[in-house]
This record gives structure tokens, C-alpha cells and sequence, in this order.
DNA sequence: GCAAGAAGTGAACCACCATTCAGACCATCG
DNA sequence: CGATGGTCTGAATGGTGGTTCACTTCTTGC
């Protein structure tokens, strides 16, 4: 028993597979995911390309984690404001907008984890958190249709609906550098997304 | 001049690449775009491997070409049924009817065109093809707001966001090949769509 | 039939990357 | 300090699949 891991010694661990993760989300986020080989993601985060072994048993697993992380902002960012104060009518739109302001504001990463080609493994874990958008979406619009604030409607729908509709209007801005009126298009968007779940204006 | 190309021989040369279009397309439909290998994409069509650059330059050129033509003919489809009989939504209503069930039809193709991971070229036309769709969609938006039954709005954002639902909630259902109730999707789907273009029930 | 030249073949080739591994280096603890 | 056993390195390995090319097979025009 002549070596241990000793708690300074974890935590320089975790430390680095950290670094490594936030390092490698800003190469995808930069430069996209083809772009994001191991040994471009190990240089960014200033380690050998074996040494990415030492934190993920592959690539895949590490571009999973990516993913993850990012994603699971987002899913926890517009969870909170569709359960925030107001109507559903209120929430609905106010979730658009910050979903669409967020994505705009870091288009590289918005685009990487909406539109861009993806591996397999990547992909799967794409269509899960599509789900939980559209979990998330589908709730509101269930309290709305209850409230009486929205006509009746099959919610799930709406919701893939919704998800599709706000990937599909934002991937040509995300895709190009360009500047855009943001409050503009933002205010479109809202405005389809509203009429998509039946809110009278 | 011991060799000149007669007719009956451009001909079956043209044939040739046609039946290596189909068969790719076959291909593509029933196991997806990640399994057509040239090697399997050329057994397909029972011809060698290296005949397929007899026809093609390279293998993204020919899936280019699969992709095209497919698209093309959802495209023409789409384009006729908005330009045919009827006040712009009720078009649209049978538009968007129309190219669900098509997709529903024929789920592998649709997924391929529609969902599945491609290559850049691949996925360059497809964007191309979108940017059709809402053009298509754009138009008959437009007549709408101009003839009053539609209220107003941005056409070009609404057909995104038309393309974008559509293709989301169809997802799901291309994606696996478990029976659906065609005519209750669809039902939901084109509802949504109304909606969408803020069509009034 | 035969020479010319194109189409067709498929095994070899090659580029690309994820992955491995033998050795270097370093942290722990008696 | 020195023995143990971890972490780190980066060149070598290996699998995959698109592409090439020397060769064979077929078509054409005389």
C-alpha cells in the first residue's frame, strides 16, 4: 500500500477532466464538432491526446458529455421561466425569447446543439433533450388549455410543433456570423410560436 | 476513329447511371445514408465499386444527386398542391396534409431527407431544400394575409416555422417503423399548421 | 476478323483518426 | 530515500471506407 489517492489528488483529477470538457465545448462551440478531433480537443485543453483517456473511455463519451452539460443549461434555463409567474400565454412567449436570445447570443454553440451533424451517440442524446423540450412545452400548454387561455389542442403536438418551429426559424441565423435585428426576429418568432399553441393576440 | 460513342450506347450508359441512382436511393431508404458504402451502395446496383466513378466523381456526388432528385420530386408534390384549387388555407391545410402522409408513407426516405445525419454536401442541399420549402410555404402565407384570411404577419417566418413543426413532429414517428394512426397525426399536424399561420378555426 | 479505344473490374492503396501502449514522470507513504 | 503504483506522453497501431489503376471485357468501324 505504498500509494493512495489522496483528496488534493482527486480533486486535481476532476479539475482536469473539467478542463477538459470546458475546453473541448468551446472547440465545438468555435469550430464545430467535425473540427472537434481528440487530438484538437487535447491540444485546446494542453494535454496529450492519450490523456483524454485517462477521463472518458472515448471520444463519443467525451462529445456525450459536451452535450450534456450544454444542453442541460438550456432545458434548465427555459424549465425555470415556463414555470415562472404569469399566465401561460405569458410564460410560453417569455420561454421563446430567452431560448431564442440565449441561442443567438452564442450561435456556435446553439448551432452545434440544434442543427449541426452529429455522431450517433451525440444524435441520440439530441432527440432525448428535444424530448424534454417537448415535455417542458407540453405542460404549459396543458395548464393553458385548462386555464381556458388556449383553445383545446392535443399538447404534444404543440410542443414538438414549438420545438421544431423555434430550431427551424433560428438555424439560418445561427448559421451565419451576420449580424440581425434580434429584437425583430426574436418578436417573430414569439409571434408564430403564440399563434402555433392558439393564444389569441 | 475506331471507337465512337453510337447512340444506343449513350443511352445505356445514361440507363446505367439512372439504375445506380435508384438503387443508391434504395439503399439510403432502407438502411440509411451511414450504410451506403460505395462498395455496398455499387453491390446494390450490381456493378463493381470503381464502375461508380464511371458516373459519379466522387461518393458525396452521387448522394448529392440520391438527395436531389428526391427532394425534388417532395418539392414539385409540395408546390402543386399549394398552387392548386381552394383559398390559401385550405391549400395549405392540404399541403401540409399531403407531405405528412407522403413522409408517413415512405418513413425511411423521409427520414433520410428530412432528419437523418449527412455529410457537409449532403447536408448543404438539404438546407437548400428547406430554404424551397418556406419559399413554397412563404407564398401561399402572403396570398392569405392579402386575401384576409390570414392576419398579419411575417410570411417568411411563419413558413419556417411551418417547416421546422412539421418536420419535428414527424420525427419521432419516420424514425421508428411502428404503426401510427395515419389520419389522427395528421389531423393534429395540419391543426397545428392552421394554427401556425394564425388561420381562425 | 481485327485494331482502337472505351467501359467495367476489384484488389491494392491511402488518408484519416480514434485508440493503444511502452516508457517517462510523479505522488504517496513506510 | 526508495519502492509502489498511479498519471502523462506521443508515436505507433489498426480499422474503416473512399479512391485509384493495371488489367480484362466489350463495342465500334473498317
Amino acid at each position: 500500500m505504498a500509494y493512495r489517492k489522496t483528496p488534493a489528488e482527486v480533486r486535481r483529477l476532476e479539475a482536469a477532466r473539467e478542463h477538459l470538457v470546458v475546453r473541448a465545448t468551446e472547440v465545438v462551440a468555435e469550430a464545430g464538432w467535425a473540427q472537434a478531433s481528440v487530438s484538437a480537443v487535447a491540444d485546446a485543453a494542453g494535454i496529450a491526446a492519450g490523456s483524454v483517456y485517462q477521463h472518458f473511455p472515448s471520444k463519443s463519451a467525451l462529445a456525450v458529455e459536451v452535450f450534456r452539460r450544454a444542453a442541460r443549461r438550456e432545458v434548465e434555463v427555459l424549465g425555470e421561466v415556463l414555470a415562472g409567474d404569469g399566465d401561460a400565454v405569458e410564460r410560453l412567449r417569455r420561454g421563446v425569447d430567452v431560448f431564442a436570445r440565449r441561442a443567438l447570443e452564442n450561435h456556435g454553440l446553439a448551432h452545434a446543439l440544434l442543427a449541426a451533424p452529429v455522431e450517433p451517440a451525440v444524435g441520440a442524446e439530441r432527440l432525448a433533450f428535444r424530448r424534454r423540450y417537448r415535455t417542458l412545452f407540453a405542460e404549459v400548454i396543458e395548464e393553458g388549455v385548462t386555464a381556458g387561455v388556449l383553445p383545446a389542442q392535443h399538447p404534444e403536438t404543440t410542443a414538438a410543433a414549438l420545438t421544431g418551429a423555434v430550431g427551424e426559424v433560428l438555424v439560418y441565423p445561427l448559421g451565419t456570423s451576420a449580424a440581425h435585428d434580434v429584437d425583430l426576429l426574436v418578436a417573430r418568432l414569439t409571434a408564430v410560436a403564440l399563434r402555433c399553441a392558439g393564444a389569441t393576440p
